[in-house]
DNA sequence: TAATATAATTAGGATACCCTAACTATTGAA
DNA sequence: TTCAATAGTTAGGGTATCCTAATTATATTA
């Protein structure tokens, strides 16, 4: 039995690994990563050890086995999809959507979301560029890499964001930035990695290399040269 | 905090409730609408009583507070919204909509609960005939009553049912009764209070009172004379 | 490296829900 | 009206989630 908790306790797991490869997740991070105390974490790892989902040591933290990250990749495949459904038919912003997702995401209909993913016509990515994983929980290939590995003169395509908070959403928004639009890289300030950027209004704006390192570009030409 | 257990003891109450307003809504009614033993309603009752959703003793039973009537009528529109759009917008069928409304109706967006409603057009009954209580919980107001009231003679629209099960909706599509079809009583039987009617194929049907009871109908002339 | 800060863990509790078994009150039928 | 069936209630448990406080282990840093 798959309940809401725990479902979110295994996407908690994929999503932290997904987010530094080379760290460990540690049962502390989950905590406030789901906004519970340390023991509350403990004491679930436990019963998904037991449950062969998750395998844990104080050293490499808690990893999913496989049978983990297929339930883990059912949720997130669920979330990205009903994020999709939400901003192209429900004229959801992009910004609104990750809240009520996380709700959509424990509806227990396959159907259902055969019919929503049907509709939205099958995307591998969602609205902030992130893939959505098949049936079988694998994962659409991209060449997505961060803004901030452009070098100059760079023109690419905006496929995604790595952070999704109100404010860095709110950020774009302002400063006109949109999944799939245009940029051209054309200054790097070598002081501060800012960057110069061209805009699809033909807006010249300048940019954090904070806020670059979030955004998520693939080049408009394959040996452009960036890294 | 309403969760989602407590909002299904809400809305069991009220339609226990609305199903049969003569009698009282005892814990043993509720237990076997929830699929949970009697300790168990006390116990959630209790809660609830403390709560000032629901007042509750053994000769009036349960019955739902003006607050707890709010929440309940609340989860009994998102329902029906849910019902409508699964039915109207992704295509289910009748009797798969039900099991997945059950679900959707606890996901808490107003918002959502807003888009999806304009979208099926703000009607103010769903594909069943059921009323849609509008979001201050008042229910819009229909003439409708069970075909076995009917005298001899009354001709009248089907405009829903009171009973939702399988076995019954599939009986209404073999006697070619559907939302919105004309009948005419020809004829009422006094040893059982069978109905024969008139359907639109200008077939002649003969119908116990016991499905006539479970069809709600409402007559087409204003005075007819039936009950 | 010793002191200190941080993380992991254990112990002990609380609440929400759900149960069975036993007891009491009510009702309904002989 | 009395006895048997049914409904309501109480007592006592069980599991899932979550907590605080205390303890132990690990890391960091002066």
């Amino acid at each position: 039995m798959k309940t809401y908790r725990e479902e979110n306790y295994l996407k908690a797991i994929y999503q932290l690994a997904d987010h530094d490869k080379t760290k460990a997740v540690s049962p502390t991070d989950i905590a406030n990563w789901l906004e519970v105390k340390p023991p509350t974490v403990l004491e679930k790892l436990a019963i998904l050890v037991k449950k062969n989902y998750v395998t844990y040591n104080k050293f490499d933290g808690a990893k999913l086995t496989s049978t983990g990250k297929e339930i883990a990749l059912n949720i997130v495949r669920r979330h990205r999809i009903w994020e999709t459904y939400l901003y192209k038919q429900l004229n959801f912003s992009w910004s609104e959507v990750h809240e009520i997702a996380e709700q959509l995401e424990h509806v227990n209909s396959d159907k259902l979301m055969d019919r929503i993913y049907d509709i939205i016509g099958k995307p591998d990515f969602d609205p902030h560029g992130d893939p959505i994983p098949n049936k079988q929980g694998r994962l659409p290939k991209s060449d997505r890499r961060p803004l901030s590995k452009s070098i100059k003169g760079c023109k690419c395509v905006v496929l995604g964001v790595s952070e999704h908070s109100e404010v860095f959403l709110n950020y774009l928004t302002e400063m006109h930035i949109g999944l799939n639009d245009k940029l051209v890289v054309e200054q790097i300030n070598s002081y501060d990695d800012s960057l110069i950027l061209g805009t699809k209004n033909k807006e010249t704006i300048l940019m954090s290399s904070k806020a670059a390192q979030q955004i998520l570009v693939q080049c408009m030409k394959p040996n452009c040269g960036c890294k």
